[in-house]
DNA sequence: TGAATTTCTGCAAAAAAACGCAGAAAACAA
DNA sequence: TTGTTTTCTGCGTTTTTTTGCAGAAATTCA
């Protein structure tokens, strides 16, 4: 097994498990403990996780107290996980609020270097914790149930921000009725944010899927990818494939 | 388990319960009592629990050592009161951070309707908290340390608000050297806000009086209301009474 | 005061980490 | 391809950390 397999094996290991031992691990890789210390000590190097007597934790565990009373949390780090491989340096990422993007907030790399432009203020907080990434608050209202700002002003500056990426959480998603919402503030937000962007990617825990609320943001084919915590080659998500989506 | 992990679940536990006893984790983690003693300790070290005879308790829950920040945290609270009666309803109020800032969203009566615009997101969420206040976030470069919103954007729409009331909190005064400031962007901020709104008060407790900062914001001359947690007549006010400044 | 409980102290065993080194593997250059 | 250089890996040794234990000291509570 290749160094490169064996760090991704093991990172892999850490963010599914939130804790790994060494021995544990040394066996399981058939590597002695001292490879594995070694490929432990420079994950954490790269802040990916966290290094500890006789093993290593995944660092959203520490800061974690309220990540540990979020709903479906497995399934939420799972989903961020896969978004994280869409991020490049140098990105102009756009996201809304959530919790699944508050998790995709704790496991972005140390080293990504990337500007994140949010209308969520607990968003903000979070990628205001990473060190080279540069935060960007939309202001306007502040909507007090989701605490992201909405209105015109938001909507408008949203509009003058060439995105490469954006990522939208927290919604119902179904292939005839496309991308939903209940609240009329966020559709507009989430629109703009559509509209601007060169990719929309859409989180949504499996949950989400083939549900439908009242207000419509945007038909599925303008989605470019679709991320669940399911396998991509899951049955519930080929209507979605079959409508142009990609499906990680 | 890991000793990391053993030290966050009391932690967990700690400030979950505000007290633990060392002989319940033991039974619950299944190691020695030494080891939890030697756990406790260690958070204790850290500050993170106060180790008493039998156990620990939440530090937050029973602010036993921490005496000083009790006493400022009660002169914020009394500034906080004084700053409240010059809001009225249907009031434009512009306000920074800091502690002192969200001691006065905490203290804002009920009923009170007015709007107020902040680039300080902690104070953001606190003035979300209030029924009837509507909150405006102005939107840049989030500042990481401070957490306010920093930058030329920022700026200019403070500039286009016709403010009642500003609000700047945690600062250096001096009768002489007027306001200053340790922070570039924050002081560009407070200018800001000091030009536009038809009257500038000042929250700070008489530590911070008769201090100094490398920049300076403003004179004395152009601030209007000075609100400390120290009688208005207080000898050490008068050389600020004396440059024309309401001593609250 | 006195008994029960808790803490402290030194100690020893086990586990893990650090270190240096040598051979193996991989990457690179000619 | 072949030879050189660099990186990687495992092993033995040493050092550090962690943990439990026993007995003395301190604390609590009736």
């Amino acid at each position: 097994m290749l160094k490169e397999e064996r760090l991704a094996y093991i990172l892999h290991q850490v963010n599914l498990h939130n804790k790994v031992l060494s021995s544990h691990l040394s066996e399981q890789i058939q590597v002695s403990e001292d490879t594995i210390r070694r490929d432990l000590a420079e994950l954490a190097q790269e802040g990916k996780i966290i290094k500890v007597h006789g093993g290593a934790l995944s660092n959203s565990f520490h800061q974690g107290i309220a990540s540990q009373d979020v709903y479906a949390v497995e399934d939420k780090k799972t989903i961020a996980l896969k978004a994280v491989q869409l991020i490049h340096d140098g990105m102009f990422v756009l996201t809304t609020g959530g919790t699944t993007i508050a998790e995709l907030a704790r496991v972005l790399p140390r080293d990504l270097q990337a500007t994140f432009i949010t209308v969520s203020l607990p968003a903000a907080f979070e990628y205001a914790n990473h060190p080279n990434i540069e935060v960007i608050v939309i202001g306007d209202k502040l909507s007090k149930g989701s605490k992201i700002t909405v209105g015109g002003e938001a909507i408008s500056k949203i509009k003058m921000i060439k995105a490469d990426l954006c990522f939208l959480g927290n919604n119902a998603i179904d292939a005839e009725d496309g991308l939903t919402d209940n609240d009329w503030d966020v559709v507009q937000v989430k629109r703009a944010m559509i509209s601007t962007a060169k990719k929309v990617v859409v989180l949504s825990i499996s949950e989400k899927i083939d549900t439908s609320e009242q207000l419509k943001i945007c038909d599925a084919e303008e989605i470019d990818v679709l991320i669940t915590e399911l396998p991509p080659d899951s049955k519930k998500l080929q209507p979605y494939k079959k409508k142009g989506i990609q499906i990680l």
